[in-house]
RNA sequence: GGCGGCAUAGCCAAGUGGUAAGGCAACGGUCUGCAAAACCGUUAUUCUCCAGUUCAAAUCUGGAUGCCGCCUCCA
């Protein structure tokens, strides 16, 4: 088994080989707290949450830091225009921030570092950068001399003077190069600032990652994500700013994410389409958001809509009906297993170590859904179904779907839809429980009058030796 | 102007040289009083088009067409 990752900077995939074998270091960009988020937030969370969690079922030890940017030109524009301090602004949107990935089921990060907690850290970084002419000063405010930097633009491909072409960057004539960014930022009337040797400001946009991922990964380290919009100028100013600084290679491997569209539009504030998370979660459940959200590989960009999420939302059901199919048999729950096979796990490992192949690897989950659902048809041997059923439990918490019982999940989705359609549960269950009687005594004609009524409030009846089950057809 | 990506069934989608995963939908069959669910089977002789390389191409090369992203804050 040998896991191979594309890598942004090299442009293919490649063999990944961590610094230290067995430990995994990993830096992921996280918000910047100005806002809720949106459902472009939630696959970039997502897609490095199963990494993660990848990463951890083979065996490895990984060290995963995932920052708040929580000082920013647009969290102080957010408070001014709501007139608080934007200290207030972060904590509610850092808040928000767990109370949607908690939803998610997304694991906390080892270390999840807030800007304005590091400033001293971003200071001493500058101060190096400054001892080595690669930035240099303008009245408080410091800027980094891209000139200086010989592989700028060696991770987004692209040429300083290509760029200037292209000439869609503001001129400001005090600086040396128009790409040259502020790492540090004199204090405005309103704005929040530190004391630092240059007089009073804040850290600019991209200084705090170089410093964070020094500070708790090291200089050099394995794994660093996000989205791919953040490969210019970001990552770009964070290869500069460290390596400039440390003279080492900074990370190793870089992993960028695709964007969502929105019924085929791109998610823009211009267009007003942001989907909030907490909106989506309104209507969907969380493991179908993963697995749409799965189901696509994690560097194309994918369609978000609501018929794509009705028909993750089918394909969850099925897979949480396996489950309660599994877990009501109390022979197989209790008995060990005596002989694992591990061969959807196996075949899993092997889709997900091409590059996190999340769309292949829920394909063998399908697969073994198929089988248990085949044995038990078949009656026959519990053993082998406890080692699938084993295996889908595995890789579903890889993909981190599978997260409550099938008995719970199945509840859930009749409590949202009582609510929803405000029907009445004790009534479906009197006409559930009248029909079962009419069977009973063999009156067909009243058991379907019944079955129909049903079906007119959307609730489709499963008749089982032991008793009808129902649902809602949603 | 510069850089990059994508095009696979009705829809979504995996597949980067060896003869088209998986999901949703649809249609037959088994099961069932009838259904539902599940199972069995069917649904792309073919991967936008053209040319080339090769014993062999959805996969590699060249070209055409179409769609999209980045270069400005964005996940």
């Amino acid at each position: 088994m040998s896991l191979r990752v594309y890598n942004t900077i090299e442009r293919k995939k490649v063999p990944f080989e961590p610094v230290k074998p067995g430990k995994v270091t990993m830096y992921v960009c996280g918000p910047t707290v100005y806002d809720s988020c949106h459902i472009g937030h939630a696959r970039s969370v997502i897609v490095f949450d199963v990494i993660l969690k990848y990463l951890k079922a083979t065996g490895l030890d990984v060290t995963y830091v995932r920052n708040f940017t929580d000082v920013d030109d647009k969290i102080i524009n957010r408070a001014n225009q709501l007139g608080v301090d934007s200290r207030e602004v972060a904590e509610k949107y850092i808040k928000e921030f767990y109370q949607d990935m908690d939803a998610l089921n997304i694991e906390r990060a080892t270390i999840e570092p807030k800007a304005t907690e590091h400033i001293d850290k971003i200071i001493a970084l500058i101060e190096i950068l400054l001892e080595k002419e690669i930035a240099y000063r303008i009245d408080g405010d410091i800027y980094y001399s891209v000139d200086k930097f010989k592989d700028y633009g060696k991770l987004s491909g692209r040429k300083l003077e290509d760029m200037e072409a292209g000439a869609r960057v503001e001129i400001d004539e005090r600086k040396n190069n128009p790409f040259d960014f502020a790492l540090w930022k004199s204090q405005k009337p309103g704005e929040p600032y530190w004391d630092s040797p240059w007089g009073k400001g804040r850290p600019g946009w991209h200084i705090e990652c170089s410093a964070m991922s020094s500070a708790y990964l090291g200089e050099t380290f394995d794994i660093h994500g996000g989205g791919k919009d953040l490969i210019f100028p970001h990552h770009e100013n964070e290869i500069a700013q460290s390596e400039g600084a440390f003279e080492k290679p900074f990370a190793k491997y870089w992993v960028h994410n695709g964007f969502v569209n929105i019924n085929h539009e791109k998610m823009s504030k211009s267009l007003g389409n942001f989907l909030l998370i907490k909106d989506i979660l309104k209507s969907y459940h969380p493991d179908s958001v993963r697995l749409f959200l799965l189901s696509n590989h994690y560097r194309s960009p994918i369609d978000f809509t609501d018929k794509a999420m009705e028909e993750s939302e089918s394909a969850l059901d099925k897979i949480y009906y396996t489950a309660k199919r599994v877990d009501d048999i109390a022979d197989i729950i209790k008995k060990d297993i005596t002989h694992y096979q591990q061969t959807y796990w196996e075949k899993f490992c092997e889709a997900m170590d091409d590059d996190f192949n999340t769309a292949k690897g829920i394909g063998y989950i399908f697969d073994a859904v198929h089988h248990i659902n085949r044995l038990l048809d078949e009656n026959s041997n519990s053993d082998e179904i406890k080692s699938i059923y084993a295996d889908i439990r595995k890789m579903g918490n890889v993909i981190g779907i599978l997260s409550e019982s099938a008995e719970t999940y199945f509840n859930k989705k009749k409590t949202k839809f009582i609510e929803n359609k405000d029907v009445d549960p004790a009534l479906i269950d009197a006409m559930v429980k009248q029909r079962f009687e009419a069977r009973k005594a063999k009156d067909w004609k009243k058991a379907d009058q019944i079955r129909d009524k049903l079906s007119g409030m959307d609730v489709i009846i499963e008749d089982k030796p032991e008793g009808s089950i129902w649902k809602f057809n949603t």
